[in-house]
DNA sequence: AGCACGCCGACT
DNA sequence: GTCGGCGTGCTC
């Protein structure tokens, strides 16, 4: 009998797995183990995708697996038929979903988990606290009365949260033998984990919590709550009730969602069971550790970001996909998957419960909720006694703005500081000025690598261009015509600056990319607004995700026009998105909110519509639109992008790509293009896109599976940077 | 993606 | 005479 072939998934950009024999030493080989195989002049780690009779390649050119790094699979069925559906979905090479399923040191061949250590007393520790010999280090024996109910110990990053603890306090105890470095182990999981009781429910979230514990096998939840509707208090209720049937629960969180705040919530209410988090800024020794918790099943709760969505579970119960709506579940380059729709599709697989949660679900979840396919379950009330806040538009044609602040805004800011309230001013836009512009000749000063102006930073005294990050000097006066320039438009900068000359006595508070550059800042910015001691606060995007603002009293939008009039179909679901989310920072609590909006079209119908009428209506009446137009979620897209150092070498890619697909079987798909990308040159490379559209998901799905591999062999592919973007969030 | 192979300019 | 530029093409 013939040896098998084992086809195995390497990270390389090629659709296909690559063939090898079995290793010369006999082991048993089986779909999910991590091979070391001889890859061109070198060696790769790859997972062995299935065991097959025969190859294209003739048996005498297949080389033999090196050797075999797992005694047992290290990705289980479920899991590979996933990431074999993620891969084929995306039209991605399978090497790479692998990859991007994995973390670092895995797919170096790694094994083990790097064990964590964890700090334990010793005799002498438990004599010494006894003896009251320490009553000279309080820090010191802080750490040791902790650490005297903890007998296996606790890991430094543990006990770096009780804030003695520092590197320094722990290597003294060291130092005097009274504590002693151990390998961490978990605590023996006791039965049913217990958590802490948590606050009462009001009448919304406990149907919620009914409905979703209550519901078996697979069904996907919109959590459709308000800021402050308590759906964090719903997802851990469910996230109880999970562990309670001894399964395990997998919560997603936006990038910038992963707070230690969030985590410590979860900390509290579970004290006693395993938690993973996975995000990226863990050390891959950290990553590894959590992946093989979770895969063990030795964390009950995993928390991540998008590439979270890919952990192996043991025993899998629930997926929550917390601030569904946000784009950083969607990877925007290389492997462009959407962390949310491979979750739902996961849930299906594995016959469980799904949770999207998010004040401003997306169109497309919105749509599903509408028709059935999800079920909604609505929040409508805010905790605490707060109403709704008040929303206010300012006509900016009748109250002309000076830096970017009308009149009655600044009348509106006076009267809530005077009251005590804090206010939070929302500009989505970075910088002192957006242009540098000259009345004497018209100009503006322009990236010379993109078809964007350059943008002002008068505190670091700088032009800088934000798509590619190209900076310089700012010129003393017109290159062309020698006149004056004059910074035109508002940034985040220029109106602290403005904020700061009105109301010279308020301390504001600026969190946007530039000020949350270093380690921690963002941290020490937040804690200067929780304090009270910051009593205005600004900032871009970054203000409308994850953080409470409790004394907030005051929003405002300072330009509402900037997404009114996108050429991108998603841009009033963003504005509104954005809008919702920062107004919902006004009136926590006890206090009620006001709400400013700054517009020149303070008629346009969309935007009334979203203030009178709230985020739900004004997304029915957007949906009709997107339906009189066809764009999702009434159609799907594709999008084929190219990119190349001069505009006809994309262009000539595209085209040739169109004329491949109008060889094939074109039935219900609409080809768009080619047409150069919204911004054309972006860091020197010149942009183009084609797109595709289709009323159904299977035709479209269907074409690309005949298209890619034609489009893999055009001679044009070579010299054109080019990827194919399934569902993507942008479309222009 | 890497990484080698492949044919044309400025250096020990 | 060589080192090396990155265009081109392949990896089982």
């Amino acid at each position: 009998m013939a040896e098998p072939i084992l086809k195995v998934a390497l990270d390389a950009p090629v659709m296909q797995a690559f063939d090898y024999l079995p290793p010369t030493a006999p082991v048993s080989l089986r779909p999910g183990q991590r091979v070391s195989v001889p890859f061109r002049s070198g060696e790769r780690v790859g997972v062995i995708l299935e065991l097959a009779e025969d190859s294209k390649i003739p048996r005498d050119r297949l080389r033999r697996i090196r050797v075999c790094l797992d005694p047992e699979p290290l990705l289980d069925a479920k899991l590979m038929a996933l990431l074999d559906w993620a891969a084929t979905y995306y039209q991605h090479p399978p090497g790479e979903v692998y990859a991007a399923a994995l973390p670092r040191l895995l797919r170096r061949g790694r094994g083990e988990a790097a064990h964590q250590h964890a700090w334990r007393t010793t005799a002498a520790g438990i004599a010494a606290l006894g003896e009251g010999s320490l009553a000279r280090a309080p820090a010191q024996a802080r750490i040791l009365t902790e650490l005297i109910g903890k007998p296996w110990g606790m890991p430094m990053e543990e006990l770096r949260r009780f804030g003695a603890a520092t590197a320094k306090t722990i290597r003294a105890l060291a130092t005097k033998g009274l504590i002693e470095k151990v390998r961490a182990t978990s605590p023996p999981l006791t039965g049913q984990p217990a958590p802490r009781p948590g606050p009462i429910l009001n009448d919304a979230q406990r149907a919620a919590v009914e409905q979703i514990t209550g519901s078996s096998g697979y069904g996907v939840f919109l959590l459709e709550g308000v800021t402050g509707s308590g759906k964090t208090e719903v997802y851990l209720q469910c996230v109880a009730a999970e562990l309670s049937r001894g399964r395990q629960a997998l919560l997603l969180v936006p990038e910038i969602g992963l707070t230690p705040q969030l985590l410590e919530r979860i900390r509290a209410r579970f004290p006693t069971v395993g938690l993973a988090v996975m995000h990226s800024s863990l050390s891959d020794g950290q990553r590894l550790d959590a992946w093989q918790r979770a895969r063990r099943g030795e964390a009950r709760i995993v928390v991540g970001t998008r590439s979270a969505v890919f952990t192996p579970l043991a025993d899998p119960g629930i997926i929550i996909v917390d601030e569904e709506h946000d784009a950083s579940f969607k990877q925007h380059e290389g492997f462009r998957y959407s962390a949310r729709d491979i979750a739902v599709w996961r849930a299906h697989q594995l016959d469980i419960t799904a949770v999207l949660g998010s004040a401003t679900p997306s169109f497309e979840t919105l749509f599903n909720s509408m028709s059935g396919r999800y079920r909604k379950l609505a929040l409508p009330e805010r905790t605490g006694a707060a109403g709704h806040p008040s929303v206010h538009l300012i006509d900016l044609r009748r109250h002309t703005p000076t830096d970017g602040l009308s009149a009655p805004l600044l009348a509106a800011i006076g009267r809530h500081l005077g009251e005590g309230g804090q206010v939070l001013l929302y500009l989505n836009r970075r910088g002192f000025a957006p242009t540098l512009f000259c009345p004497g000749c018209g100009g503006t000063i322009d990236c010379k690598r993109c078809d964007a102006r350059l943008v002002l930073h008068r505190d670091r005294n700088r032009l800088v261009c934000h798509h590619c990050g190209a900076e310089r000097s700012v010129p003393a006066e017109c290159p062309e015509c020698k006149g004056t320039l004059y910074p035109l438009g508002q940034g985040t900068e220029r109106l602290e600056n403005a904020l700061q000359m009105h109301f010279p006595d308020a301390p504001a508070e600026r969190l946007d990319r530039d000020t949350t550059r270093r380690r921690g800042e963002l941290e020490e910015r937040l804690a200067r607004v929780a304090s009270g001691r910051a009593r205005i606060l600004l900032g871009t995007q970054m203000l409308t995700k994850g953080h409470d603002f409790p004394a907030v009293t005051l929003v405002a939008v300072i330009d509402a026009d900037q997404g009114l009039f996108g050429t991108d179909f998603r841009a009033a679901e963003r504005l509104a998105q954005s809008f919702v989310q920062v107004a919902g920072r006004a009136g926590r609590g006890d206090r009620a909110g006001e709400v400013f909006v700054q517009t020149l079209f303070p008629e346009h119908p969309l935007l009334r519509l979203l203030v009178q009428g709230g985020y739900e209506q004004f997304a029915r009446e957007a949906l009709l639109e997107r339906k009189a137009a066809a764009w999702p979620p009434y159609s799907h897209l594709a999008l084929l992008r190219a990119e190349a150092s001069r505009a006809e070498i994309a262009q000539d890619f595209l085209e040739a790509a169109r004329r491949q697909a109008e060889g094939l079987d074109l039935s219900d798909i609409t080809l768009l293009g080619p047409a150069p990308a919204a911004m054309e040159r972006r860091a020197g490379r010149f942009r183009a896109q084609l797109l595709l559209q289709s009323p159904k998901r299977p035709a479209l799905q269907r074409f690309l599976a005949g298209w890619r591999p034609l489009l893999a062999e055009l001679r044009e592919a070579r010299t054109a940077r080019w990827s194919l973007d399934v569902d993507p969030l942008e479309a222009d």
